[in-house]
DNA sequence: TGGACGCTTCGACGAACGTCGAAGGGACGT
DNA sequence: ACGTCCCTTCGACGTTCGTCGAAGCGTCCA
């Protein structure tokens, strides 16, 4: 693949169209992006083989879905560079507003035993931000999240070979959150001391007053994002 | 002009070759371009209307002869976010290393605001050899590298949202060389300074004796080396 | 003034590319 | 086990695009 042949994966309506809208951030289905651009599913499918196998994008499979997200900052700092010179603005469109209730399970639901949704996201990316998790090439906690762990007086059961972070897939926010054992604690502690409950007998959760000052102390998120 | 459009105008090979070979910041007529990318004249006329049209290119019209040029650094930052991620296709066809004055130009030059040429790799060699900077993956100045740019009395301007490092692609060494605002500014201090000066009206440079001894003192550079 | 040179226009050719629908495979939920 | 859903493969169609040579236009130099 040469200069050109990068370039040319970009020099396609369809495929701009997609990576722009894969912009966000978000992992979208194939399908999503089809329709989102206009196009046949079968056109979809051509369109992001090239670019996944142009390193463009890079695709996680979950059962029938085929998720895509940009591969790489690289690539983001590329579009950029040529939305720049672009003088049509792209514009950023797609609101992805649902009913009141798919509102409640996107903001905050267990997913299996750790959290999910917008609040999960936000605690996710403010560990990071801290330096007390990473992702990659090895999730796992650092020393100074083993520290924050205790000083909030969470603890993780040991002796379990379950791996103490794992990414997994949040499918409304279409980004990794936190999961595995210290996932798990995570919630249970949350759950326990009331900074979140249950709505009901669903899975959706809400953020008591209580949850707002915790996650305030412990990980500065702003009330107002919870 | 929307992206897709953009990129198409870098999605040919010949196109491309002539975007690559302007990197150098010179102006090259049309014949000079077909010549390089082995093309009719004619080919290369509807090319360049293309890449002039499209904004990636400027003109200047002396006579008989139409000298194009690089428009702009935004079409700099362009071409070398796709030669990020093209990495074996940047090598170029010809080799330049015939007259004294392209000798010279492979020695020191200027590249937009930045150094070039096998001076400005020995640099950037040193810098990463001391740890001051950092290719991957994240381009980027080291903690030790801000310190080592105060104590050597240089200050990149902030404020801007251009990138602090940037990899370069060096059209006579083939390997990147440092750009972006810390290259900007290093090269405005070695001007400023009289560590290096620009030979009559062209972009080549030489270093005076006392570039020679700053090199040395500030990166160990052997004086031979310059 | 004549010839050389650089660039441009035009027409034509062939290859590459994006698009779709139909059919098929695999995973999920009932 | 069945239907449904998501994605993929395949073949076919039409368009776009890059390429060239020939001819033409303007500039420069002898």
């Amino acid at each position: 693949m040469d200069l050109a042949g990068v370039a040319g994966l970009l020099a396609d309506g369809t495929r701009a169209a997609f990576c722009l809208a894969l912009l966000d951030g978000r992992a979208w289905t194939a399908n999503e992006l089809a329709r989102y651009a206009g196009v046949a599913p079968s056109t979809a499918t051509s369109h992001l083989n090239l670019l996944v196998s142009g390193g463009l994008l890079v695709e996680e499979r979950h059962g029938r879905h085929r998720y895509v997200r940009v591969a790489d900052r690289r690539v983001v700092e590329l579009i950029e560079s040529l939305a720049a010179l672009a003088p049509q603005g792209s514009a950023r469109p797609r609101s992805l507003s649902a009913s009141g209730r798919q509102q409640a399970l996107a903001r905050a639901r267990l997913c299996y035993d750790h959290l999910a949704g917008a609040v999960a996201l936000a605690i996710t990316d403010a560990m990071i931000e801290r330096g007390l998790l990473e992702w990659g090439p090895e999730p796992g906690l650092t020393g100074k999240g083993a520290l924050w762990l205790a000083e909030a007086g969470i603890t993780v059961p040991g002796g379990s070979r379950r791996p103490p972070v794992r990414a997994c897939l949040d499918w409304t926010e279409r980004r990794p959150h936190l999961a595995g054992a210290v996932g798990a604690a995570l919630c249970a502690h949350a759950l326990a001391t009331g900074w979140m409950t249950r709505i009901g007998t669903t899975r959706a959760l809400i953020v008591t007053p209580a949850g707002r000052r915790a996650w305030h102390d412990h990980l500065g998120l702003p009330p107002a994002e919870l």
